[in-house]
RNA sequence: CGCGGGGUGGAGCAGUGGUAGCUCGUCGGGCUCAUAACCCGAAGGUCGUCGGUUCGAAUCCGUCCCCCGCAACCA
């Protein structure tokens, strides 16, 4: 494991301006959200930095379009992305939009440090370019060689005077950089593909545009504005305080990660450390590129038709459940789909038959049994007890590997896993005979022992559903001594280990913690 | 020969040389504390194709077929 000296700062992509967030574009956040929080229950100090990019061409057109002008537009999108973040109780410690005033400070340095490597040189970009939108088109965005949100206008063949940043001339850095840290990004898998680009040679990028006024001016020659990258990559260290709060940039960069959508794996891979080391600064320690979410089998689109509102997903499953089945559903480091039937299915086997039921029953016969009141779990225990125990541990494990390799996915069946074994235990002790038999010290005491393993499952359900873990320690009376942030707690280590609560509990009534749901009619089709 | 990923019981996946495993679904049984939940068992697979290496291949090598993504500004 890595060195983070207690100290940890991540981030995620951010997101062109639109509406409101879709369900995929959560995804990200939500995944990156659970890291966060997992890495706060760790007792690492963290920062978690999300947010916007404004400066992105297409709100010139889109604002025209809805009778404003682009700083109002991004003004009014800004908060309803926030605020559908904080509904889904994403941590973030600040949400960046790259039109605050620090960053664009960050950007121009960024620039001129450029400038002053050497690296930035005036050239001429060419392409197409569509009077609609008033930008260039990559033959990728082309459909039948038209622009497809303007597919009646032509597009012109425009060369444009613009600024270069040196990208070829670090070539050698980054073979260096892959060949002493391949780890650099992670999954192998796109970083095989990163690294395909490498052999097949890097090409300078253009790091202005003409004839805009939406945009950062460019440093030095203000009928220019950036272009993307060095204003959108440099969110990252603006986030850390460069380049005016030193005392913060030295304590939280480089960034121990950057969660992003594998889309843009040639960005944060070659550019950015690129535009890092142009820059004379340290590079993150991690890339991690996420696979996408799927709708039945097809990438969500809003012109496919098949979205599906994260709004509408909240009203059935809940904000946590949402939150547990796309992480639990769509492996984090590769493609995953999705179906509604597949997140019922899910929800009601993992989160209400398996996890739910198990605190219910344990909580539902500790209030029977022994008036709420469990004793603490004792040392000599029962070859079964010794059996849980050693799965909570197994668990435990298994989860803490796959957290650090933010295999999401992965730690959540860990954390079934444990339910399962939690269940299978009250089966074979079967306090309801014991209890019958009158046999009330190995009552309490297999009881204790489930709900021992209750406490652990609400730990390793926190990061993912922190507050269907709050409500399944308040259930058991063993309140977690962290904030709702996942913060300010003595360590995982003191938290999952077996038996940390060694005094007597006064369970609270039971109560369903994820009810089932339904499959809705007309999803079905 | 552009680059990358993938093809394993009905569905989704794990498994990189030694009798093919998990979750869901199906069927049968058990239990009755619990959210018609839980537990146990069973059925079900020529591991995309063809060929090779090996005592032994889902796993290594080669061929071919199919699916998906990327191809330089759509998470």
């Amino acid at each position: 494991m890595e060195q983070t000296g207690g100290r940890w700062y991540q981030t995620t992509a951010i997101f062109y301006p639109s509406p409101a967030p879709p369900l995929h574009s959560l995804f990200e956040v939500i995944g990156a959200d659970a890291v966060a929080r997992y890495h706060r229950l760790l007792g690492d100090e963290t920062r978690f930095l999300t947010g916007m990019d404004e400066h992105s061409a297409q709100v010139v057109p889109l604002a025209a379009e809805h009778g404003t002008d682009p700083r109002s537009l991004v003004d009014a999108w800004s908060p309803t992305w926030r605020e559908a973040f904080d509904r889904f109780e994403i941590s973030y410690d600040r949400f960046i939009r790259t039109t605050d005033p620090d960053h664009i400070r960050a950007s121009e340095e960024m620039v001129r440090r450029a400038q002053a490597a050497g690296d930035i040189y005036k050239g001429t970009y060419a392409g197409w370019y569509c009077p609609g939108d008033n930008e260039f088109k990559t033959d990728s965005q082309l459909v039948d060689g038209r622009c497809p949100d303007h597919p009646t206008l032509e597009l012109e063949w425009l060369e444009e005077e613009n600024y270069f940043f040196a990208l070829s001339r670090y070539q050698g850095a980054l073979e260096e950089l892959y060949r002493t840290n391949p780890s650099f990004c992670e999954p192998e898998h796109f970083r095989n593909e990163v690294l395909g680009w490498l052999r097949e040679g890097l090409r300078d990028f253009s790091v202005s545009r003409a004839g805009t006024s939406w945009g950062i001016p460019f440093p030095g020659d203000p009928e220019h504005r950036i272009y993307v990258w060095f204003d959108a990559l440099t969110n990252y260290i603006t986030g850390a305080g460069f380049p005016d709060d030193v005392t913060s940039f030295e304590k939280w960069w480089p960034a121990d990660v950057h969660i992003i959508g594998k889309n843009i794996t040639r960005f944060h891979c070659l550019y950015w450390p690129a535009m890092l080391m142009s820059a004379g600064l340290p590079l993150p320690r991690r890339v991690f590129a996420h696979g996408f979410m799927l709708l039945r089998g097809e990438k969500m689109s809003k012109t496919r038709g098949n979205v599906f509102d994260p709004d509408e997903a909240a009203r059935m499953f809940g904000v946590d459940g949402v939150r547990y089945l796309v992480l639990r559903e769509i492996p984090f480091d590769r493609d995953g789909d999705i179906t509604v039937e597949g997140l019922v299915r899910r929800y009601n086997a993992d989160l209400a038959n398996d996890l739910g039921n198990l605190l219910n029953r344990t909580v539902s016969m500790a209030n029977r049994y022994l008036g709420g009141s469990l004793p603490p779990v004792t040392d000599a225990t029962a070859p079964a007890d010794e059996e849980l125990r050693g799965a909570a541990a197994d668990a435990v494990a298994a989860y803490h590997d796959a957290m650090r390799r933010f295999h999401l996915d992965e730690a959540l069946a860990a954390m079934m896993n444990l339910v399962r074994a939690g269940n299978g235990y009250a089966e074979s002790q079967a306090p309801w005979l014991l209890h019958k038999a009158g046999d009330a010290a190995r009552t309490g005491q297999v009881l204790s022992v489930m709900a021992e393993c209750c406490r652990i499952l609400g730990h390793l359900l926190a990061p993912f559903a922190p507050s269907a873990a709050a409500r399944l320690h308040q259930q058991l009376g063993t309140p977690a001594p962290y904030d709702e942030r996942g913060g300010g707690g003595p360590g995982l280590e003191t938290l999952l280990a077996w038996g940390s609560s060694a005094s007597t509990l006064q369970v609270g009534q039971p109560q369903p913690l994820f009810p089932r749901v339904e499959l809705p009619e007309e999803a079905a089709g």
